[in-house]
DNA sequence: GCCAACGTTGGC
DNA sequence: GCCAACGTTGGC
């Protein structure tokens, strides 16, 4: 069981998107690039991955789950990209900003700190507790 | 294969 | 809206 972040713009697909889609889930697709996609490439079904916002909202709303495999990315013309589906699983109820993760010492080792313009990331299994407890999530 | 230029992304 | 950081592209 591995964790991750999955990063997205409100306005491209947000978290309300992400739910409609249902417990099917959806294809994180669009992904452009190569470290990303070997990000996702290491991924299995089950794992669980923090639904992060970007621009506006900068934090942290949900928890998703991979489920389906690493497979072609099907609005990919050139078939080149491939992308994983990911489902809602439940919402923070309390957002974790951008602000609150960069103002916790034991986060700033985080990829979503030291290179914020990665838009699927790794996150530890120490970070993923730290940032449930802080969103008030599960427990 | 290396390096510079450019475009894009995302935080502030 | 601006600026910095990063990735990608293209010329050499």
């Amino acid at each position: 069981m591995a964790f991750w972040l999955f990063k997205t713009e409100p306005g491209t697909f947000s978290w309300d998107d992400q739910v409609r889609a249902g417990s099917k889930g959806e294809q994180w697709n669009g992904v452009r690039n190569a470290l990303a996609q070997k990000n996702m490439r290491a991924m299995t079904r089950g794992d669980l991955g923090f639904f992060y916002h970007s621009v506006n909202e900068k934090c942290i709303v949900g928890v998703v789950k991979v489920v389906s495999g690493f497979h072609q990315d099907s609005t990919d013309p050139s078939g080149k990209w491939h992308c994983v589906d990911v489902a809602a699983v439940g919402p923070f109820p309390k957002p974790v900003t951008l602000a609150a993760i960069k103002s916790e010492p034991r986060l700033a080792g985080m990829v979503l700190v030291k290179n914020s313009r990665l838009s699927v990331q790794p996150v530890t299994p120490e970070e993923w507790d730290l940032i449930c407890q802080m969103g008030g999530y599960g427990a």
